[in-house]
Parts: C-alpha cells; structure tokens; sequence
DNA sequence: CCCAGCTTTAT
DNA sequence: TAAAGCTGG
C-alpha cells in the first residue's frame, strides 16, 4: 500500500518568481500539496554558454525566492544534479503524478534533456504539463494569427500567487529531504559590479524606471553610457524570469494613462513585444544555435583568425569605442543595444570573423543572455538572414555621435584618460610629436587598429552583397519571409 | 523585426 | 522619379 503523500512538483527553469508564473498557479489550482524544485544541472553548468555571473544570478534569485516563501513557511528544493536523477530521488518520499514547468525555448542542450524528460515522465506514468512562457507559442508553421495570439496573452492579468494554508511541502519536511542530496552553495561574491538576482531587486529597477528614468528612454537609447540609466534595465531579471514580461507590459500600460512621456512608454512596449518576436522565431527555427538560418550563406567561408578574437574579446582592438564597450561588457554584463550590434559588427565584418565564434563569449559575458534572442540578433548582425538590411557600424562615428566627451571611452580604456577628447576617439591620428607631448606611445600604451576600417567594410560589404544575390540566398530569404514574418513583399525576384 | 525619413541609384 | 539603400530609433 502506498502511504507516500501525493504532491505536485514545479520544475522551475528560467522563471525564478512566484506572482504570475502559470506552472505554480497551475500546480496549486489542483489543490493538492505543491513541491518548488529548482535543479542545478551539471550539463548546463559546464555548458559554453553559461558562466559564473549566470549561477550568480540564479543562487541570488533563489535565496529571494526563499525569503519570499517563509511566510508559507516554504522554500524550493534546490539540488545539483540532473533532473531525472531528482525526481526519482523525490519519488521515494512522495508519490508524483504531475509536474508543472514552462515551455523553454532554450539551446540544443536543454532542447535534449527536455525531450529525455519527457521520455522518463511517459515511462515513470508522470503527467508533465509545460505551459506558454513569454507569449511564445511551441508548434507553428508560420505567423498567421500570431499577433492576435500574442495579443491575447498580454490581454491576460499577471496570475496571482496563492496558496491555501499548508499548501507549500514546509520547510521541515524539505530539510529532510535535503540530507540525502547534493545541495549546492547558495553563496555568492557581496561585491560585484553585476545586477544583483532576485525578483526584490528587479521589482526596484522596474520601480526607478517607471518613477523617474524612463522620460529620457528614446533619447539614450543608443548612448553607452546614458543608457544605462535611461533604459530600463530589467533584462536579466526578464531573462531569468524573476519579473514576467506580462507584469512589465501591464505596469506600463497602465502608466501610459497619465504619463506626460506617452511616446517614450510606448517606445519600450514596443520592444517588448520584439522580444516575444525573436523568442517565436528560435522557437520555430532551433538550428540557428550552430547555422544561419539562411542556408545559402553556409557557403560563406571566413577565415578564423585566433588573433583578431582575442584582441575583440579583450577590449584590444585599437579602435577606443569597440574597446570600451567590450571591456564594460565583460565587467559589467551589459551593453545597450545598439552597442552590443556594433560589437558584433565589427567582430563579423570588419575583422570578418563567423559569428559563430563570438556566440559564447557575447553568452557568457551577457548577465541577461536569452536563448530566444541571442541568436537571432546575433545572425541578423552578421548580415546573413538575406531578409534584412546589412548595418556596418563605424565606430568612430558611433563614438563621436553618442559619446561626444569620450566619457565612456574614458571610463572604460583608461589608457586614453589623459587624451584630449578628439584623440580618445582616434588615437592612431596622434602625431609622433603629439604623443611625444602626452607622454602616450601608441603601440606601447595602447594598440594600433589591427584592421582598416575602410577597406574591411567595403570588403565584407561587396561580399555579403555578392552573395545576397544567390539563388539559394533568394529562395530562402523568401522562406524565411513566408514562416517568420506577415509581409510578403519580396526582393529581387 | 518594422517604421519613418532621408539619400542614392537605375532607367 | 520610382525603387532601392541607409540610418536612427
């Protein structure tokens, strides 16, 4: 006779937060005893894409969440193993038949695992329920409808979280089980210079956006440095899942009713919803992890050059702005967007690397690395989508454009600190007498360029756009059209 | 990804 | 002068 108590367990993957998360209030809506797991997998951890910062984040979002769960006198079940290897461990102190995760759109790995997982559920007589994350909808052949869909979820009110009394596993029974598992540290560095995890501390960034960043949003968007507090920055908190992107849309739909700054509020609904978008697309178009989605440009053969990586991923590149914006990323975990495209596109046109080779480096120094995202932005970067407009940013100009004083230049190359302005943007003009006089030697105290901005960009230009013209370039562009997009005109056919 | 608004190019 | 290309957001 089975005597086990009957629980419903919640995978919890990339959605560390409680309010609005469908699989809890799925598992609780039941009625039966609800168990939170979290599972710390050594395939992720020792995957490419992930680094120190990510399980960071992570360990500081469950200690948030656990806070948040003593009032239930709950918390999640963390451990450090596989998750099959969890779940049977869990079956021999309850009796499973349900468990509750969202839909990931995550990389080939998780893609594998989760197809395992459901192997192990249909053997072990497991229901798994995996529910709609984001709006992104598992299962489409193209976007007919898709907006109306989309529409739909966002129309939906954040679902609360509520448990009846003793609804949670208790703390006590979860200790327990903890004796015979492999429990991870949940400690993490108190200093850093990263967004801390935590559904509390993106509750406070969405709050100091929505009371007084946010005026300025369209207007720095594209600035290194004042974008940093224009924007909202609750993209790892997003990313993570310790905010929902339904609450966040709400919250600003329902500021738009009073806000002066209407346009800047429908400005960043906007990109949440793209964000939905490219999520969509990697949904329905995985293999974009290792392949441009345009099969014509798998032709395209650059040649790797070990050296050029290097000085890219250092912040050695010789051009101040490229510089800069790589040596923040990698102390910081983040870029705005436009900078983060001109990172990529002098990575893959001017030093005519594949992009393949910047993915887990951008991952892994990205504290809000999104699958979904990720790849798509990446290749469209690249130029190798045939459906889109090539951008070849020069960063000399970005730089004299969006950080005219050279502050963020200065800040993060400290090199060229001493520089007046016009040389921090270009320091190979300087004259030998020039750097005679600022006590600077180019080569010595900073690189040269290591490539030529003109000549690279033409070079990468004439070719993609070269190969833009192929006819297995065309007929998959117009595929790529037809599956991803609602417009129909077509190019050059 | 799209859109607006502008510039360049092709015929 | 319409279409294609480019750029910022």
């Amino acid at each position: 006779m089975n005597t086990k108590p009957q629980v419903n367990v919640v995978w919890l993957k990339r959605d560390l937060r409680l309010h609005d998360n469908e699989a809890i209030f799925n598992a609780l809506k039941t009625g039966r005893q609800v168990l939170l797991l979290y599972s710390f997998e050594p395939i992720l951890m020792d995957d490419a894409h992930y680094s120190e910062r990510h399980w960071n984040f992570i360990k500081e979002s469950l200690v948030d969440l656990n806070a948040e769960l003593k009032q239930y006198n709950s918390k999640v079940l963390i451990v450090q193993s596989d998750i099959i290897a969890a779940i049977n461990h869990l079956q021999s102190h309850f009796r499973i038949s349900d468990i509750y995760s969202h839909q990931e759109t995550g990389i080939l790995v998780t893609y594998e695992r989760d197809k395992n997982f459901k192997r192990f559920c249909k053997n072990n007589l497991i229901n798994w329920h995996e529910n709609i994350n984001n709006g992104v909808i598992r299962g489409l052949k193209d976007r007919e409808g898709w907006n109306e869909k989309v529409d739909a979820f966002y129309a939906i009110d954040p679902l609360p979280f509520q448990p009846r009394q003793d609804q949670l596993v208790p703390i006590e029974v979860i200790n327990e089980i903890e004796q015979n598992l492999n429990i991870p540290s949940l400690s993490t560095p108190e200093f850093t210079a990263f967004q801390k995890g935590g559904r509390s501390t993106g509750k406070k960034y969405l709050k100091s956006f929505f009371s007084e960043r946010y005026p300025n949003y369209m207007q720095h968007i594209s600035k290194p440095e004042l974008a940093r507090t224009s924007c909202s920055r609750i993209s790892p908190y997003i990313a993570w899942g310790n905010l929902s992107v339904r609450e966040v849309y709400h919250e600003a739909y329902h500021l738009k009713e009073t806000s002066k700054h209407k346009k800047a509020l429908e400005a960043f609904m906007s990109r949440l919803r793209w964000q939905t978008h490219f999520i969509q697309k990697f949904e329905m178009e995985h293999t974009m992890e290792e392949a441009s989605v345009n099969k014509g440009f798998h032709r395209l053969k650059k040649s790797i050059s070990k050296k050029y990586q290097v000085a890219w991923k250092t912040g050695n590149t010789g051009y101040p702005l490229v510089d800069a914006c790589m040596r923040c990323l990698n102390e910081t975990g983040y870029l705005n967007f436009r900078m983060r495209a001109l990172v990529v596109s002098f990575f893959t046109h001017n030093l005519w690397q594949p992009w393949q080779e910047a993915t887990t480096h951008l991952s892994q120094m990205f504290l809000d690395f999104e699958p979904g995202i990720h790849f798509p932005q990446l290749q469209m970067q690249a130029g190798e989508t045939g459906i889109n407009m090539l951008r070849i940013y020069n960063p000399v100009k970005n730089s004299l454009e969006h950080d005219p004083e050279a502050s963020f230049i200065k800040k993060w190359v400290p090199e060229l600190y001493k520089l007046d302005t016009p040389f921090a943007h270009q320091p190979y003009l300087m004259t030998a007498l020039e750097q005679q006089f600022y006590n600077f030697k180019l080569g010595r105290d900073y690189p040269n360029p290591i490539v030529d901005l003109d000549t690279t960009r033409k070079k990468a230009g004439d070719a993609l756009w070269k190969l833009r013209k192929d006819k297995t370039v065309l007929e998959e562009s117009k595929r790529i059209l037809k599956k991803h997009t609602l417009r129909n005109k077509l190019q050059n056919t």
